[in-house]
DNA sequence: CATTAATATAAGCAATTGCTTATATATTTT
DNA sequence: AAAATATATAAGCAATTGCTTATATTAATG
């Protein structure tokens, strides 16, 4: 039953490009420690880290300490509440989730 | 092929809850006039009239004008590029994905 | 233990945001 | 045309945001 403080949250927290875009890199390459999310990235390592915790705080990715690098990965559940939200518009676009309904069905 | 442009417009316009709320009573209602929408909203008649300017300029309602007043509703493409950048995080999401499914079968 | 490496925090700053009040622009009504 | 109604725009302001540089913390290595 995903608060609208949960979900307002996870939209500020995509709503920024630069912080998607690490999102989009933890979510492509599976497990990142934040090394490598720096290295490849425009900003600063504390900008990156400062990302890193909003996209945690918002659910988003977990992470996983291994020596001193901060392995993160996406957390399934982040889009949680985006989905559930979503679910109250399905009239809305109900033609388009066809489409990704047939995506899912290829990709399996 | 939604830009991320587009799809950072359409995360920002969405991510203020107050402007959100608008957004969802208009969802709601089908089409309501802006001076329905303030007369509910906490906040002023000017900043009702700037959280629309946001939705239209993203792409998330349409309007229609009738006389002095303003007929808001959905515009039913405006969510498209927040659902295609899902598309991608489907591998996340499949499960909650599949619920979905069921409820819109379910609702025709 | 001292140094290096990985990450986080602090402080400061310019830009953006969301609101307000005041005023302008339509449009209808009298 | 004047008044009333519906909506938009302007200007200003406090709060938030995303970045920076500088410094701390944590962990591995020589």
């Amino acid at each position: 039953m995903a608060s609208t403080v949960q979900l307002t949250s996870v939209l500020k927290t995509l709503a920024d490009p630069t912080r998607r875009a690490v999102f989009e890199r933890i979510a492509r390459e599976g497990e990142v420690a934040a090394t490598y999310l720096v290295q490849g990235s425009k900003v600063s390592q504390p900008a990156v880290s400062q990302h890193l915790r909003a996209l945690r705080d918002a659910g988003l990715v977990a992470e996983r300490r291994e020596g001193r690098h901060i392995h993160y990965r996406v957390a399934p559940k982040g889009l949680g509440p985006l989905l559930d939200w979503l679910g109250h518009y399905q009239t809305f676009w109900a033609e388009r989730f066809e489409n990704l309904e047939k995506l899912l069905k290829e990709s399996e």
